[in-house]
This record gives structure tokens, sequence and C-alpha cells, in this order.
DNA sequence: CTGATTGCAAACCGTTTGCATATCA
DNA sequence: TGATATGCAAACGGTTTGCAATCAG
């Protein structure tokens, strides 16, 4: 469901800002992938996002779909993560918001938190050893608390 | 160099306890290849193994040196990152001495660093989340002080 | 001896690309 | 109309596996 301060409409809205400025064009795959890939909420893969596209566009190619992340990304829409060694997972890109991730290793699920206090000690440690920072990631995986009372 | 606290033939040894344990044998190739990837220090792909216990050990395979890597893992002597899309990278597993990574985007250099406030806060944030936490990864990118000097 | 291991080559599988055709601007 | 985008199929590249030959125990 995207996130509660943005609607499809101005995802797409923002989607099409960029590709003008970019001198591309817009098409109606391309479209249909962005709306997608917004209201299916945070995290998805390339081949379940085009799992969902085909349900209205049969016609639309893997390859569209790829691209069209790819281009997503390009444009600070999207972002990009490896949660395991196969798959990489798209999610939405938000300036200013980074946040991490509580992974369950029994269902998959994906937690999202932020923790201020986490993001300044790891300036500390960037700047003890002389590192300017330009991203990071951390990922906390566990047994989720339904995956718990199932064992 | 591995670490300071063992030598490449306790490693060798530990490895060929847990080996026996299993009721697997000892070969020359497998030997090879945890010496080398002891002495080799901590992080190493499969290719770059390979080219290194190939000049020793000219009739040995890719599958043996990453069968061989896989063992290591299953064994606890070895665990496994992910830090680029691609390839993945072997490290010496030492139990209790958990440690997360500082990498240059330039360089790809790597440093480790241990910060237990940041674990004890991982932890907290675990706990709000009804998690029971197994492991977590933490990387840290950036431009190391030699690359920023050069541009 | 005999079952585990090796080395080779091929299969796998997600990702990426070349290209002829279709489409947007 | 002309450059961009699409869809297909094939290439890529790291990983994994089947299998006959070899070797450790």
């Amino acid at each position: 469901m995207g996130n509660s301060t943005t609607t499809v409409d101005e995802f797409v809205e923002r989607f099409c800002l960029a590709v003008r400025e970019r001198g591309l064009r817009l098409t109606n795959q391309r479209i249909a992938v962005v709306r997608r890939f917004f209201q299916q909420g945070h995290h998805v893969t390339v081949d379940r996002l085009y799992q969902l596209v085909l349900k209205e566009h049969p016609q639309i190619g893997y390859a569209t779909v790829y691209r069209t992340l790819k281009l997503l990304v390009e444009c600070s829409l999207a972002q990009t993560h490896q949660f395991d060694q196969n798959r990489v997972c798209f999610e939405l890109y938000e300036e200013h918001e980074h946040h991490d991730h509580l992974i369950c290793i029994e269902c998959s699920k994906i937690i999202e938190f932020e923790h201020e206090e986490i993001e300044r000690l790891q300036d500390t440690v960037a700047e003890a050893h002389d590192f300017v920072l330009t991203t990071h990631r951390m990922e906390l995986y566990g047994v989720c608390s339904d995956c718990q009372k199932k064992s």
C-alpha cells in the first residue's frame, strides 16, 4: 500500500516528471509497472512484480519490468536490497527516511525500523576509521513472534 | 594471516577433527584449500581462493574449492558474506567474536569493527518487536581515507 | 575393497543484453 | 519521422550438480 503520505497517483506523477526530465518516454508498460510497484507495498522481486503486472498486461515482458525497476532506481524512486544470496528485492526509496530491516528466518516476514541512536553510533565508527559514509545496511535476522508460537 | 590467536596448523587441526567427527575423509585437496583459506586472511571469494590454490596444486578443480568452503561453513569454521550483488565472500568464523564491516566503495577495502553498544541496541530493537535474534549483519559503505586523498 | 571425493563439463537460475519490431513524442 | 522502448530469445556469470574415475580408510 505504498506509505501513509503518498498516493499511487502522486508516485506515478513523480515518475513521469523524472522520465520527462531525462528525455525518456512514457509508455503504458512503464506506468503499469510503476503503479503496481507502488501498490504492491515495500519489498518485491522482479519476478513477483512481473507476475503481478502480467495479470493486467498479458503482453508485458520480463525485461520491461526489469528495466523499469532499474529506471526507478536511477530516478531515486526505488532502491534495491539483497536479503538472500539469490534474488534482489526492490523497495520504495524515500529521501531522509532511512530504515533498516528485521527479517524472520522462518516466514521471511520483513519489518522495517528506524533507530537514530544506532545511526549516530555508526557515524562515530565511520569517523573513527576516517571513512566518509555514503550509506549503510543493517539487517537483524531472527524468529518473529508468530513463528515462535508455531514451534 | 588468519588472526592473532590461532595458527594455520591449529586451524587445519580443527578442520581435521570436524571432518573425522562427520565420518568424512581428509584429502590433500581439502587440506590445501583450508590451509590457503586461513593463510589468505579474512575475506575471499571462491574464485580468488581457487586461483591461489591452483599455484601449488595445479590439478585442483573449482568445484573442490567450492565444496571445501561449503564444508568449512558446515563445520562452523567459516561464514559467508555478500558484499555485492555478484560474488559471495567467505571469511573465518569465530564463535563469540562477532564483528561488522566498513567497506570502501572506491577500492573495496574491508575493515572489521566491533561495537558492543550497537549490538546492545540491536537486541533492544529485536525485543521491542518480539523477535528472537539469531544473527545480524551491518555494513557501512563509504570512502576510506586513502581514497579521499586520491580524489 | 568400497564408499567418499575429485575434476570435468554441463545444468541451473537470476540477471542482462542484442535485435527486429512497435511505439511515443 | 526518427529515436526510444518493447518483447523475445539468447548470452552471461556465479553457483551447483551428475557422473565416471580416483583415492582414503
